[in-house]
RNA sequence: GGCGACGUAGCCAAGUGGUAAGGCAGAGGUCUGCAAAACCUUCAUCGUGGGUUCGAUUCCCACCGUCGCCUCCA
């Protein structure tokens, strides 16, 4: 089977097919580095990591890049106040999305590129599209003339000419002269005097937003490259004014296949930095979220084209899912196999269905949430098994590729590992505990057996009795 | 006003023209000294009203409700 996405632009199922051998060029658009990402942010590079993972398995070669956005209004405002460059100003909000991309597990892009380093890229572009008559100078500024690319609307769904008539309000924000309402700035036009510019053929200014995307994406991955994601609301303006911009200037095809990722909602509402509902990471580990049940949530809570509505229900609901998935993978580690037995084809029977569940939801637009259902019927089925039936290691090892193989794309394995490397070793006196617990459970003391559990219970340890004897572990 | 998404059990959620995966929570049970884990049983007619059809939750229409986009918010 072949995996298909949904294609923003067409709105149906379009497989994936490579445009060059066999490599997939994603480009996915990045933060704006102007403040700490939100949870919603991360909704959406969830998606694209569980997209690219995916990728990764479909297709010898995935090239992912991921811009960051480092240069716009907000972040000039911010940092004309507190009087420094932009570079200051960004870099502790590049090293806090990178820090908080690997608290997720979030696979590195390939590349970051930094729009302020492409004004190269970007200049040249719009020299492009001057030359081809698609964008025009006014006041010292560039702007795109929409009336000069027909196509304009098609991945939105927009009519051009509808821009104007409904608006919300918000169209005559921008103060510069443009020929048309609907046309967007390509390169801002600073003051002689204003540090937070570049001295450029086009004159000292700054670039628009736009631009940069289009000039990375093709710099990096070329001039038609496969996949282009981002959230819902990149759809307008940003992409289809990316595709006006690209394909104005070079006449092909820019993106073979858009995907867009649909909001983390807050009580009902998007969260937005914006409506001031945000969550950042810290905030949510501070309260004693699990990096490995938010990552969960995100990815496979529901599909990644469904609003999410965030609350603490799904995640404790993701919380137990996680722990079942990690009890499952612990009993499969720790299981004593029998060597001399036949494979147990009931097992790998079960293995194969898990196999065939997952992919094919994972080929069906990336259903996750279908997928993981194929392999919780797995586990119920394998847990009942393991309950009576002793198995060989083959038998064992296929459990585990399955395992492997989901996780691969999951994800939250590698987060509950870390999270458990990290915890605290325990101290001499919880460790004497645990002896006093074992000793008098051997003297059958029952009460004081259950008396020292109690107060482990108490110090955030849990302990409980196996076939094995005593186990323990954290519990947050 | 234009465009679009969504509405499935207490909660989250997948899905199909032929009587609804999975996760969480709940109830009962097996196992256990007791628990935990695991397993078993149990818990929905798919927003409302029409229509098409032998048959619709799945297709069409209308309505109600929720949410979003409409120039720089992932």
């Amino acid at each position: 089977m072949t995996l298909r996405l949904h294609d923003t632009m067409t709105r149906r199922l379009q497989p994936v097919e490579p445009l060059r051998d066999q490599e997939i060029r994603l480009y996915t658009c990045g933060p704006t580095v102007w403040k700490r990402a939100h949870l919603g942010n991360f909704r959406t590079y969830i998606f694209e990591d569980v997209l690219r993972r995916w990728l990764e398995r479909r297709f010898p070669h995935v090239v992912h890049v991921m811009n960051l956005t480092d240069v716009d209004d907000r972040i000039i405002k911010n940092a004309r106040e507190h009087g420094h460059g932009l570079e200051s100003e960004t870099a502790p909000w590049i090293a806090a999305f990178y820090e908080d991309r690997d608290t997720l597990g979030i696979k590195p892009a390939h590349h970051y590129p930094r729009a302020t380093e492409y004004i190269e890229a970007m200049v040249s572009l719009i020299e492009r599209l001057e030359q081809a008559g698609a964008a025009y100078r006014s006041d010292g500024s560039y702007y795109f003339h929409i009336a000069a690319f027909p196509q304009y609307g098609r991945l939105s769904g927009t009519r051009a000419a509808d821009l104007i008539a409904g608006a919300s309000g918000r169209i005559d924000a921008d103060d510069y002269e443009k020929e048309d309402a609907r046309d967007f700035a390509l390169w801002k036009a600073v003051a002689p005097d204003d540090v937070y510019g570049w001295d450029t053929r086009l004159g000292r200014g700054r670039p628009g937003w736009h631009i940069e995307c289009s000039a990375m994406s093709m710099t990096l991955l070329g001039e038609s490259f496969d996949l282009h994601c981002g959230g819902v609301d990149n759809i307008f303006p940003h992409h289809e004014n990316e595709i006006a911009q690209s394909e104005a200037a070079t006449h092909k095809p820019f993106v073979q296949l858009w995907c867009h990722g649909a909001w983390l909602l807050m009580v009902g509402e998007k969260m937005a930095k914006r409506v001031g509902n945000v969550v950042t990471l810290p905030e949510l580990l501070e309260d004693g979220a699990q990096p490995a049940a938010l990552r969960y949530m995100l990815a496979a809570s529901t599909h990644y084209r469904k609003p999410l509505n965030y609350s603490d229900e799904p995640l404790a609901a993701s919380s137990e899912a996680v722990e079942r998935l990690v009890a499952f993978r612990d009993r499969v580690a720790e299981l004593s196999v029998v060597e001399d037995l036949e494979d147990n084809r009931t097992v790998l029977k079960a293995v194969r269905e898990a196999r065939t569940g997952f992919g094919d939801a994972m080929d069906d637009d990336l259903n996750l949430p279908e997928g993981m259902g194929a392999v919780f019927t797995a586990i119920r089925e394998l847990n009942r098994i393991l309950d009576s039936t002793p198995v060989n290691d083959a038998t064992r090892s296929a459990m585990v590729a399955l395992l492997d193989e989901v996780d691969d794309v999951l994800g939250v394995f590698p987060l509950v590992d870390r999270a458990r490397h990290s915890s605290r070793e325990l101290d001499a006196e919880e460790l004497g505990l645990l002896q006093a617990r074992v000793d008098a459970r051997a003297a059958h003391d029952w009460g004081e057996s259950d008396r020292i559990r109690r107060q482990l219970t108490e110090r955030g340890i849990a302990v409980e009795d196996t076939p094995a004897g005593q186990r323990w572990k954290r519990v947050p």
